[in-house]
DNA sequence: CATGAAGTGTGATGAAGTCACCGACGCTTC
DNA sequence: GAAGCGTCGGTGACTTCATCACACTTCATG
């Protein structure tokens, strides 16, 4: 286990204000984990008996359903936590999504016991718990009305944005973008081909550089129409 | 405050363990409110100060989107709680959602300071509130799935099923069906109108009748192709 | 450099959403 | 009961998106 002082409580805007013994005790009964890329974090069938707190990297939380395909949900960045995974760590039920580690990542690992305790001593620890739900459920909210009622190029421009590097580039295959959005790769293909042909993007074998970020800009934010 | 003993706890099967004290406490620091049909039971922009359960009746929670449109999220009914809104009881970020009462609604209501007491203290009421996320997070996350993956007609069959009465009846309006599968009102009638032609319902002014029970279900269940 | 897997391009087809409009029903008001 | 009006439902034309089928390109690897 590695150094767990508690120096990464910091890290959690809403666990800073702490008061030292609660803070004490979540150092003491948590533990610092190192997980790679692509490493399953939590999966279906299988209750999650730890909440992460990400230090480092991205998990990304989708869903697989029936018909096989699968659904992005939401993505978990540093300084956030997998807080679903809690209500299936309280409530035993076994939970339909799964998490995938994006990059390497070094999370904390927070034990049911821990958890529990914790909340139950803890109000700042309560509040901070319940306002991590309150983030990922208005994130969902916000899916489900964007697939509803968002165009896909709208949704893909916006997409990209978020997902484009410093230096405007973006790594993935229209397959990834495609179940990013809960579409299919063709329309990814199509929609770039489209970008690309108004000098917006340029494409190379999974990756799309961003020409033209204004325009991706105003489209995303639907100021712009046809 | 109409007569609060208690005795209403047994109605939720999670609260059935709750120990005698804490048991005390939840009656004694919440209250059994009446809520006429239609009402707003709360709505973004106002940080909901009460947890509701109920007794009776349902609400329906959605969320109206910039576009104007409206989107059917879930459907509270009695025996379950409005969980979500504790997201915002504690988080104090505000919501976007807003639930109103389909029928006259009778609920238990626990601000937020017994709330907090007993989430606190009870590890039985805990895992209530957990489990109860859990099942609302799983909901929108089979929602989110329909939307995606499922055919229209499907989607229809099933909710027609599920809305309706023992008489084989559902009171609705095309629109009302629409907002509630999160598609167009055109979309229903057409659908509906293919219903009606195969012999399977009928139809009147702001209501539906369902004829062939076995074959809406047939289809519900997508064992039926084309 | 042959081979196969992964990534991408494209056309055809059908399902669903959108827009525009009209007619039918039910309720009020005179 | 006729006129007026708002809600509800029906329909055609068109666009967007999903799906299926298949061909082509890129790239790693033996």
């Amino acid at each position: 286990m590695a150094d767990n002082s508690g120096a990464w409580i910091e890290q959690f805007e809403g666990l800073s204000r702490l008061p030292p013994d609660i803070r004490a005790d979540l150092a003491r009964g948590s533990a610092i984990i190192a997980v790679p890329a692509g490493t399953q974090v939590f999966e279906p069938g299988q209750s999650a008996d730890n909440l992460l707190l990400l230090l480092e990297g991205s998990v990304r939380v989708q869903q697989h359903s029936q018909s096989g395909r699968e659904v992005f949900l939401y993505r978990v960045h540093a300084g956030e936590s997998c807080v679903l995974t809690t209500a299936c760590m309280l409530a035993f039920e076994d939970y339909s999504a799964d998490g995938v580690a994006e990059t390497d990542v070094r999370a904390v690992a927070i034990p049911r016991k821990t958890f529990d305790d914790l909340t139950a001593r803890s109000d700042v620890f309560r509040q901070f718990v319940f306002k991590a739900y309150s983030r990922r459920i208005t994130d969902l909210f916000r899916l489900i009305d964007d697939i509803v009622f968002q165009r896909m190029d709208v949704r893909l421009a916006a997409r990209l944005l978020e997902l484009a590097s410093q230096d405007n580039i973006v790594h993935a295959t229209h397959q990834v973008l495609a179940s990013e959005l809960g579409t299919a790769r063709e329309v990814i293909s199509r929609t770039l081909a489209e970008f690309q042909r108004r000098g917006w993007v340029e494409q190379k074998r999974a990756e799309v550089r961003i020409i033209a970020r204004p325009a991706l800009q105003r489209l995303a934010n639907a100021l712009m129409e046809h």
